[in-house]
DNA sequence: CTGACTGCAAAATCTTTGCAAAGAC
DNA sequence: GTCTTTGCAAAGATTTTGCAGTCAG
């Protein structure tokens, strides 16, 4: 993984390649999505900033059409699951997948070596240029199987 | 695959079960979501209903109301990406994932006895019990590689 | 300076809800 | 008959757009 300072030098280069302007807010989004591991929605990407940058602002269009612009080149990917709306992640990180007990909510993440070049094979074999992608198995923990016999 | 009266009768078995009644207009989604291959928004669904069923009628506001019913019942699962709105297909098939086109919103199924199996695998290694799984590849379709370069 | 970006408010969508009438059991 | 379900219209949510003022380059 790069550093953060790496990436924002790769953003700012992005932006100017296409002559738009690196702003305060542009960089907010970036970074916020860069600090926090997860998927998130518009809105909670408003929240988040709030919390973590009191000091600035930034209007839910802003961050809508951000998240579009950052979409665009890549450097976030957008999925929804279940709930309402679209959500967001950084999108320059290695991939990795999810166990998810639906007892106690636990969240244990994994990388399979298997798993990921046998999806890039079946990328390929569509034609598809992957640009991320989710796995997730859910079930019961060890922890919740034994609670509950 | 079993047959559609076959699985129209645990349909109606499930909506006994839980004191739901079996209505033309929830026949209507189940059948078409059964007849038809593919994912449809709630009014992809309106639509298609319009054109096989011109006798009868159903609103949108029913049709919400029914796929969240569906739901839940695992009867259909939904998905959504890219494009706006969530997709819905029928659940009471064979097990597979996606491939799915963030520019265009297509969506490709497949299955893969590999990973598949890999799956089970893991679930196993970390004394999970595996209810279920879902696997999606985000990326972008040939058509639409073709199209930005 | 100049043109792009932002915030506001308002519009366009998409989805859900309240309620009276119709329908399943 | 009773209680759910439906359709309508209206309310809520979510996302996008127009425009004047602001700001990066």
């Amino acid at each position: 993984m790069m550093t953060y300072l790496t990436l924002l030098e790769t953003f700012k280069k992005l932006l100017k390649k296409n002559a738009l302007k690196f702003t305060q807010q542009r960089e907010l989004v970036f970074k916020t999505l860069y600090d926090n591991e997860g998927h998130f929605t518009p809105e909670d990407l408003s929240i988040l900033i709030k919390e973590q940058h009191p000091d600035l602002t930034i209007s839910i269009p802003t961050i809508y059409r951000t998240l579009s612009l950052l979409e665009e080149s890549n450097i976030v990917n957008s999925l929804s699951f279940g709930a309402k709306g679209k959500k967001y992640e950084f999108g320059l990180k290695e991939h990795h997948d999810h166990l998810i007990c639906t007892q106690c909510g636990k969240l244990i993440e994994f990388q399979d070596d298997i798993i990921e070049k046998r999806q890039e094979e079946i990328a390929r074999k569509f034609n598809f240029k992957m640009t991320d992608h989710t796995m997730n198995i859910t079930g019961i923990c060890d922890v919740c199987q034994a609670k509950t016999p």
